[in-house]
DNA sequence: TTGCAATCTCTACAATTGTAGAGTATTCTC
DNA sequence: GAGAATACTCTACAATTGTAGAGATTGCAA
């Protein structure tokens, strides 16, 4: 199957992060994890997270009468999924571009562009190695 | 003031891109402009035009009994907005780490590679310029 | 001047999202 | 075994977003 974009609401990152930092989890803990975050009950922490069990964002597995969730998707893709949102709607769907505006729109520092730049060699010089074999 | 962040739903932003592009336009325009990619009914339009006047992201003029709308955010402050909150939910609100992640995940060519790190140059350059006086 | 066409206004409705209370079931403790 | 604590289920509600119909206005054409 195509691979899905996920996009994720607010609330919902906030409890996939608890559940990527605690999986396998019951509701309980991660209401606790994020009670300075969000102050949210456990009814509203667990109305969400049934709702994502729905939505394929989560999973669950019963041990006597105890839910335990893991996430059923990746950091990756739920990051992925962001970026995918935000060149498609605000770049055309091009990267590069999106790229470049956060280039040129988000000061960033000597060190950071370094960063980036010795990044972006490594990749051409694979990128070459993988041409030429 | 603070300068707000400014994010727009999916039919927000395909309002906005008519409008931009047309500006000023009433609305029955923006309608036809959008007529193949949405096929949304004038009602459609014109209530999430409005809604988006209320909002603060367009605003308009009447002349006689016509009504122009404007755009009343930028396509620059848009976008940023948009790159802002996927920083924001997926990348802790780091910037760098979501750039790595892109140049990571997401197959540049060559060529595009090349750009970034010619615009990163450029950057550095000018980041030191500066410093230096 | 009468009527049609274009435009606007008002109202509505379903799905999603954030939010949570009330009640039920299970389990632990004394 | 009764009460307290813990976790779960069910139901609900308001705001937002996508969606649009029905009716009111107004300006132009015949």
């Amino acid at each position: 199957m195509a691979k899905k974009n996920y996009e994720l609401t607010e609330g919902e990152w906030a409890i996939i992060q608890a559940v990527w930092k605690n999986e396998p989890c019951a509701a309980p803990t991660v209401q606790e994890q994020l009670e300075d975050q969000k102050s949210w009950t456990y009814s509203t922490v667990k109305t969400m997270m049934d709702r994502m069990v729905t939505k394929g964002l989560l999973k669950t597995k019963r041990i006597r009468n105890l839910i335990f969730y893991r996430s059923a998707i990746t950091k990756i893709q739920a990051q992925r999924g962001e970026i995918m949102r935000a060149v498609k709607r605000a770049f055309d769907g091009a990267l590069t571009p999106m790229m470049q505006f956060m280039l040129d729109n988000h000061k960033l520092s000597q060190k950071q562009l370094s960063e980036l730049e010795k990044l972006i060699k490594k990749k051409r010089a694979k990128g070459r190695a993988a041409a030429k074999k």
